[in-house]
DNA sequence: CACGGGTGCGCG
DNA sequence: AAAGCGCGCACCCGTG
């Protein structure tokens, strides 16, 4: 059964919710897709109205997950499945304005019946679908957070709070700087002051970036870069946005599907895909909680052996660790090198140690290889490209220059891959949250293992310490759910690393 | 004063 | 000059 709610909803912290939400509409269909009843709803009543129909196990369809469900979760009401109407469009290339939900939804539906590839598309629209669901609930639930020890963190690297101005280390390092720069007075904040200041120095310098400073050897570069790193932490995680960001103990930011033209997802406000390692020992788990952290290792290379079908890759990445494979294999001098050459191959690089490389890898795995190759190719004739479920690129612009064209290629070549990782850890989402729903009945998020963060490849869940073993298995579980979803692989083909503590920058050394 | 491009740097 | 992919955000600084 299929429910579609139409409606104007106002999120919760919007003030003006009361006076301005419509009723909603709810249309139900049958399994055919066909409509058998409509009922109408006040705003006020819908929670209940959602709860009630929610002991059906209906398919949700909605606008999108961000207009409704914030509002449901503020009333303690959660739901199993969605049909994203916004995201499914945006996947199928569908104009949408928003109007008449059920025509939209009847359409899709159509659309993705037709496709060649229905199977595929249909795992992407759940998979977006669920994601939504997700990360509606993530900024709910929030990220734990400690300002005690932000704070702490702070005032060891920087001095006190100043009431006003900046830190004491701050000024403390302006003042070495210009000490260095035999009294000259400069602003370090300013790119085109420094540029200035460190020619008239004598430095032979093009850029102030930190990696253009680092090679120079001259008494101004270690406070300077030192006053980089600190004066970038006060003025991105510092007092300000602790202030502006965490509430009651929560980071809450908002993550946004598909933010990201591969679909990735992106965030809006606090940086929240950003969080500096320096700042993650603030990131602590309730009294008697811990966090369970899991990453996906070497993501990428193992999706993109997957989509190939390369027996080779996939076999260097058997043990566990794909880049110690490809130094066993006799690819690499060591892992470091094998990393760089694996992210240039991904990236397109053609010049220096990675570049280099290539011809190596390209005759070890020329199936993985061509893949991306492939993909680059077409990006540069201006064609568009698919991820392994269905997502196409951007359509490319007029034809350009040919360094354009090499730029469109790298970019679709990147795509590739990114996407359908992008796919894959939807896919591990989405399976952890019916996994964890279903193992840890209670009051959610205060009383069970929740989801806290994710991270791309990366998923953080704050969780009563008695469970954090069975949360570690689950985690597990569900990568291998995600990889026989996506490429029918066995077991261990996408392996986690987990750790488990009481703060983010413990558990993952 | 607001806006937006450029620069730099955090993350994967 | 261009430069291995994808982002968000803070800050500077020129423009209107």
């Amino acid at each position: 059964m299929h429910i579609v709610l139409d409606g104007v909803l106002r999120r919760p912290d919007d003030a003006l919710a009361i006076e301005e939400d419509a009723p909603v509409t709810a249309t139900i269909l049958d399994d055919a897709g066909r409509p058998r009843a409509v009922e109408t709803v006040e705003p006020g009543e819908l929670a209940a109205f959602v709860a009630q129909r929610e002991r059906e196990r209906p398919r949700w369809v909605w606008s999108t997950a961000a207009d409704w469900y914030p509002v449901l979760l503020a009333s303690g009401v959660r739901i199993e499945r969605s049909h994203d109407l916004r995201l499914v469009a945006a996947i199928l290339d569908r104009e949408w304005d928003g109007a008449d939900p059920v025509a939209e939804h009847r359409a899709q539906l159509e659309r993705i019946d037709r496709a060649p590839e229905r199977r595929r598309l249909e795992l992407l629209v759940a998979a977006e679908s669920a994601g939504a669901l997700i990360a509606v609930e993530l900024r709910h639930a929030g990220l734990p957070w400690s300002a005690e020890e932000h704070d702490r963190l702070l005032t060891e690297l920087l001095g006190p709070r100043p009431a006003t101005g900046r830190p004491a280390a701050l000024e403390r390092l302006h003042r070495e700087i210009e000490a260095a720069l035999d009294g000259a007075s400069v602003n370090p904040d300013s790119p085109q002051d420094l540029l200035r200041a460190l020619r008239a120095a004598g430095l032979r310098v093009d850029s102030t970036r930190a990696c253009a400073l680092k090679s120079i050897d001259h008494p101004v570069i270690p406070p300077l870069l030192e006053y980089r790193a600190l004066a970038r932490l006060a003025a991105a995680h510092g007092w300000a946005w602790l202030e502006a960001w965490v509430r009651d103990g929560r980071f809450h930011p908002e993550f946004v599907p598909a933010g990201v033209v591969t679909g990735r997802w992106a965030s809006v406000g606090g940086g929240a895909l950003q969080l500096p390692h320096q700042v993650r020992s603030a990131v602590r788990a309730d009294p008697g909680w811990v966090l369970v952290v899991a990453d996906a290792a070497q993501l990428e290379p193992r999706i993109l052996a997957a989509m190939a079908g390369d027996a080779a890759m996939l076999a260097a990445g058997a043990d566990g660790d794909l880049y110690a494979g490809l130094v066993a294999a006799g690819i690499a001098a060591d892992r470091r090198q094998a990393k760089v050459a694996m992210l240039g191959a991904l990236y397109g690089a053609t010049t220096g140690d990675s570049g280099r490389l290539m011809p190596r890898l390209a005759k070890a795995y020329p199936r993985a290889i061509g893949l991306v190759e492939a993909a680059a190719r077409d990006g540069e004739r201006g064609r568009r490209v698919r991820t392994w479920l269905g997502r196409a690129s951007p359509p490319a612009g007029a034809a350009g220059s040919p360094q354009q064209a090499r730029a469109r290629g790298r970019f679709t070549r990147n795509f590739v891959v990114q996407g359908t990782a992008a796919e894959w850890a939807l896919c591990w989402l989405g399976g952890i949250r019916g996994r964890l729903t279903a193992a840890f009945p209670g009051r959610w998020p205060s009383a069970v293992p929740h989801l806290a963060f994710f991270l791309h490849d990366e998923v953080l869940v704050h969780t009563p310490e008695a469970h954090a073993e069975r949360v570690a298995a689950i985690l597990v579980d569900a990568a291998d759910d995600a990889g026989r979803l996506l490429f029918g692989s066995p077991p261990g083909t996408f392996p986690i690393s987990i750790g488990v503590a009481r703060d983010y920058a413990a558990a993952k050394p």
